[in-house]
DNA sequence: TTCTTCTAGTTAAATCATTCTCGATATAAA
DNA sequence: TTTATATCGAGAATGATTTAACTAGAAGAA
């Protein structure tokens, strides 16, 4: 078991690995082998598995497999799934609109607590049990409330502005659905999401 | 200039290039040199912008830099924009609806020009000037509509058994937002959109 | 107990992606 | 025209990730 240098891809695996955990378990199994637990994870092999797991600890028990329960808390911990985290979302729009009703957020611990607009129209409304606030508000009211992560659903020309004061009220991770790569301080993380740049690239690889 | 085995992460970009040349070309500018055009896409560097270009032909002038209006011609085509794609859209729950009512896919040529669901409160309704139909009409009406790409916006649970319908309906190309990797024929390609593992994703970063 | 079989996890090789180096060529200045 | 300067694009070198090969330990059979 080494520490550091653990490869974003990997990372990115981590919560497939969990799912796949956790219907594996609700199934009743228990000790799974590599081969069998990629079995419904194309795109993975167990090279992959063994690998990304052996970063972290040595979770499996020769000739048997892993163990279902232990790797759902070994990775629920490593992924820091165990306590809550406080989001912000901003931009009470469509997506906006659909990420605070969503509710498999919760289950994982993630509870958007405010949410910001600039739009009059909006502020005031109360969408999925949250109140959208002004976003002159955002600095003073992310600092107060510990929010830890920010959700930007505003249009490409105001991201990087959004961006800015999440990062100065002190927000150490930013999830982006805007079409804008942002500029952020290193210590901040950022994963971006663009729907219309990931459907031009699928539509490069239609009718090839 | 060679041809095939472009990599993924090359195509990953050019959508931010075509992106940040409109933005260029919009601003008036002509002429404008690798350095200069990264100036605003972090994460990107001028050796990648050449390096990707590179793969499909000699856009740049030495000394110069690259035509703006040339490059936007050249990416949409690349990236076969001019033409358009017709989508159908699969569970028109909170997510469903945002990307029925997304304008900015119209943009690009993206027509969604169907909608299906399995549940009879949805099925029979409007939305952004789409009809939801019944799921079970699927295969065929894509089929007679000679849809090209799918979406799903369904539970994890259905995802597959959609991605099935789809790719027996002929379409090419999914874009799936459900957290379940799909199974496809090799013809078949998958762009996987997974909110809540890039939230688990985002939330190994945090607070390190 | 000993032998066989299985499979995790480590190390090594191969593949893929990024960064570096440099020659070629266009523009502008002398 | 000649020279200096800028910058693209090809290929080499480096770095990261994936795949393959191998070692070691656990379980069950003989």
């Amino acid at each position: 078991m080494k520490k550091l240098k653990i490869p974003e891809k990997t990372i990115e695996r981590l919560p497939l690995y969990l799912r796949r955990s956790e219907k594996l378990h609700a199934m009743g199994e228990n000790s799974v082998t590599s081969q069998k637990f990629v079995r419904d994870l194309p795109g993975i092999n167990s090279d992959n598995l063994r690998k990304d797991l052996s970063y972290f600890g040595n979770y499996g028990k020769k000739g048997n497999g892993y163990d279902m329960s232990r790797l759902i808390k070994e990775l629920r911990n490593i992924l820091k799934l165990n306590k809550e985290t406080h989001v912000a979302l901003v931009g009470a729009g469509n997506l906006g609109t659909a990420l605070l009703t969503h509710q498999d957020f919760n289950r994982w611990g993630f509870r958007i607590t405010v949410a910001f607009d600039n739009r009059p129209k909006v502020i005031g409304n109360q969408i999925g049990g949250i109140l959208v606030e002004p976003i002159q508000d955002l600095e003073s009211t992310v600092r107060k409330k510990k929010i830890e992560a920010g959700m930007i659903a505003v249009p490409a020309d105001s991201a990087q502005s959004v961006s800015d004061s999440l990062t100065s009220a002190g927000i150490k991770g930013i999830l982006n659905f805007a079409p804008t790569l942002l500029d952020v301080p290193d210590e901040v993380k950022v994963k971006q999401v663009d729907i219309t740049s990931t459907l031009k690239e699928l539509n490069y690889y239609l009718q090839e």
